[in-house]
DNA sequence: CAACTAGCGTTATGATATAACATATGGTAT
DNA sequence: ATACCATATGTTATATCATAACGCTAGTTG
């Protein structure tokens, strides 16, 4: 039912790397290294990168130009995911939550807009930090 | 009693063009629309747009990389304020909401998560278009 | 097999942003 | 006034992030 291709190598590849930390990568960062892999130049990257976001596999963080894999592997609905992003140690936290999502609905149907992507991202200090 | 310091020359020739439109720019496309007044290099602009978006006066949209005067001249609050960014026509509507405000707020708690910056872009197509 | 689609590899280039250093300007304490 | 300091500026070079364009390979479907 859930529309889940299998992964080529170089997605793996990309995916694998990503799911070893629970820090973003730069698309440049999974270059270097997965070059011991046999990957060479960015588009082989940034392609992989692609369709794991289109997949919803892996996240985007706007703000910092990074890529992190996302943390809810059973979940669905991508909608209104809140990204909060440590300054101090790196980490990412990845959480989905209806009030943010019910909220954001109502601001977008009063404008009239119609929303395809939701980008959340809150820059700070985390828990530990 | 709000600290608004007066602005520089290229500030006020930066924060001029982006007031002049409701549509996002990139910093290089402010960079050839300023070459007539002397601007020359790119830092001059990021210069001038660090001072402002610090000052509150511009914001920076993560997700396109690009920058829009603030339409809520007399806001003290930028908390939790909503981009909206029309895909089709490219304007920008901003709002803040405390909805919004509140139910982030509330997810960063439970995390014990110390905001210091909010990012929420939502893309698609606004109510014209 | 022919045609189609998706992925891959490679080179080149475009777009966004900052480092480093020298010079200039304005306030202010002495 | 002058010595000092903070801030802004101008300039060159470079770092970082992302895509265009091209040709090839492999699977698959009619």
């Amino acid at each position: 039912m859930t529309d889940v291709p299998d992964l080529t190598r170089n997605q793996t590849l990309v995916l694998d790397k990503l799911s070893k930390t629970d820090q973003p990568m730069s698309a440049y960062t999974l270059l270097d290294e997965l070059r011991g892999d046999g990957l060479k130049a960015p588009l082989q990257v940034y392609r992989a990168l692609d369709k794991l976001v289109a997949q919803g596999r892996v996240h985007r963080l706007e703000s910092i130009s990074a890529f992190v894999a996302c943390q809810r592997p059973d979940c669905t609905s991508h909608a209104a995911t809140v990204f909060m992003i440590c300054e101090k140690c790196g980490k990412v936290a990845e959480r989905a939550d209806a009030g943010v999502a019910i909220a954001l609905s109502a601001v977008a149907r009063t404008e009239g807009f119609a929303v395809e992507k939701t980008s959340i991202e809150l820059r700070g200090a985390c828990g530990k930090c």
